[in-house]
DNA sequence: GAGCCCGTTGGTAACGTTATCAAAATTCAC
DNA sequence: GTGAATTTTGATAACGTTACCAACGGGCTC
């Protein structure tokens, strides 16, 4: 950083006590709101500060209290509608309780999130919401040693011993695709920004890795329990990439023996999905129902209306905010897991299985 | 805020000097990467620091240095996708430059907006970006004259004095509603969040108050400027509100003179339109044309995709955090509006005026 | 009227860092 | 080997608040 001059010098109490002909101490007690002092005084010091333009320094508070009144939040994005949902529900209950909130973003990467992590104990924050970006914990084991409760969000690491704020991905996603089961579907495939390799799913950069693959275990579950075997899996990674989705249900969808029904397990699969479907003038539910996965402004957008299944996103930021508001002041209840509500959200784009599949063609571009 | 406990005393300085067996002084020399040093008792230093587990403490640091690297950001909601854009490309250039970011949703509610800022000078921020939610200034002057200096995202606020970021809005409009009646379209509306009452329209909470209402201008003297009298203006103020615009295209579209163009101010009204237009089956652009303002994923996902006035929001925001860095730093440039551009992105919804206006019939739901 | 209690007051010591400056140790030149 | 220049070192004073405690005074009881 370039040099930076020192700001100029600000009314302090000192100065206020003396322009009020009281003791600082005094000043202290009637500007900070504590102890006691007379109507007389009171009044005496205000009128001296508000002459002054006194405003109170809450650094030094800070620097004495140990409290900075301040969050401090990782995500991946803020740019992301998800993440910025959930932040929006951490800053509602946080301001209600006189926090602040300090935002960074890991663009899910394990660096990136460590060294934010670490400036926010720096910076010594009351607390910490983290959207982790990778299943390691020693930064986070580092902050609630050093008096920093952390409360995960959206994402589970195990063995960290920390509350943590989820949906049930796995079972939502097996419960929506028991729908299309259940409407007698049996080629149902499923579009997906999830790693290929388990194994290095929780390391790879990408957006919501392990989201993600719960909702494919959970794909996967439905079909078992539908009696399809393993064998008729359709499964597309498509990574985080709206484009790649798009051909890649392109590629699925004039195949010869192609789904009747599509899932996709994030928002950006949904849009590439959408738009090869649109383009093949597939139509939706006759030639093939789908499913989204998290609802967005523009599901109701598109005709038919897009079913989903949505998810309490500003609701988890709350939830997180609230337990991390309650460690903060003190308490010692063993860590959990809190699992919010999902909602299967039928609308248009869901029907039974087609008698007859009908071929599509590829768009001539 | 209820009681909390005070946090757990941590390894300071002088507990670091001591394991070590140098002074504090030194200690705090080496941990602060600041005056010189010996190789030998670095290494002594910085091995006591691991050893013991020592973290800076930044609060302590803010307090003599009286920086504290933070910027506050204040905008009226991260959920809103522009801001959550905006917020995203001011925190990148603040990351980059070692400033975290604090943010706060004033809901374009003046008094809220007023609170933060007077939490932020407390807290001592360095700098801040507001985009305002109300004209008057007297907070953003108090910052100002605190030390803490102001640049203006979004909205201009006459009068302030104050380096403000925004993009040439009325311009993008009329130049963008020019495309119609360049198209052979005399029959043009606007559907817009935009108040009616222009006097009270920078008071009202509601979003975008100022922008749109700007929008609005641009399409009023893009009319003017095809020679199309003032009486055939068509504007529907809807509020920030896709029922409420949907309901309103309905209306609009159904009437015996129906207009052959829309141009929509912002995204809520550009979705209300859309459900209008797609459930009244219209043929875009061979029925209406419509441009909308500010691109969004889903304006490639509709069919025919939708052509677009597209700001640069993420550079806004970048901007913005560089201009105010720069105050930081020192500069007393005096303050200016720097204007962005915008781009227009013709897609497919846009076409000439049909030569015989299609009757559309509302939907019988 | 003496003794006591309690609200009020102000001096001073924290909090944990950086800034200042003089003393001590080292290096360098001749 | 000496003196001067330079580096390294540590004691101590900020920064602006809250915490602590002793002192003060007025009103009350007995």
């Amino acid at each position: 950083m370039p040099n930076a001059p020192r700001p100029p010098r600000r009314v302090t109490i000192p100065d206020v006590a003396r322009h009020a002909g009281v003791g600082q101490a005094t000043a202290a007690r009637v500007l900070g709101g504590y102890g006691s002092s007379s109507a007389a005084t009171r009044e005496r010091v205000l009128a001296a500060a508000a002459e002054l333009g006194y405003s109170t320094n809450a650094v030094a508070r800070s620097m004495i209290s140990g409290r900075t009144h301040t969050l401090g939040v990782v995500v991946a994005d803020v740019e992301n509608a998800y993440f910025a949902r959930a932040v929006r529900g951490v800053t509602d209950v946080a301001a209600r309780a006189g926090l602040q909130v300090v935002l960074a973003n890991s663009d899910e990467n394990g660096p990136t999130e460590r060294a934010a992590v670490q400036m926010f104990i720096e910076r010594r924050v009351d607390g910490l919401v983290v959207a982790p970006a990778a299943a390691d914990h020693e930064h986070l084991d580092k902050a609630v040693a050093s008096g920093v409760p952390v409360v995960l969000l959206d994402r589970v690491v195990s063995g960290a011993g920390l509350d943590t704020v989820v949906v049930d991905n796995r079972g939502a996603a097996q419960a929506a695709v028991a729908r299309f089961t259940d409407a007698g579907h049996t080629r149902i495939a499923v579009v997906t920004s999830a790693s290929p390799d388990e194994n290095t799913a929780r390391l790879a950069p990408g957006a919501d890795i392990w989201t993600t693959t719960e909702r494919l275990t959970g794909y996967r579950q439905a079909l078992r329990a539908a009696g399809i075997p393993r064998g008729a899996e359709l499964i597309r990674h498509t990574g985080y990439d709206r484009a790649l989705a798009r051909s890649a249900v392109l590629e699925l969808m004039c195949a010869e023996h192609r789904p009747t029904a599509l899932f996709t397990t994030d928002n950006v699969a949904t849009l590439g999905t959408l738009d090869a479907l649109l383009d093949l003038g597939a139509r939706i539910p006759d030639d093939v129902s789908v499913i989204g996965f998290d609802d967005a402004e523009w599901a109701t957008l598109v005709r038919p209306r897009l079913s989903v299944v949505s998810q309490p996103v500003q609701e988890l930021g709350r939830l997180a905010a609230d337990i991390l508001i309650r460690r903060i002041e003190g308490s010692t209840a063993r860590p959990r897991r809190h699992t919010l509500r999902t909602a299967y959200v039928p609308r248009e784009s869901t029907g039974p299985a087609p008698a007859r599949v009908r071929r599509l063609r590829a768009p001539g571009e």
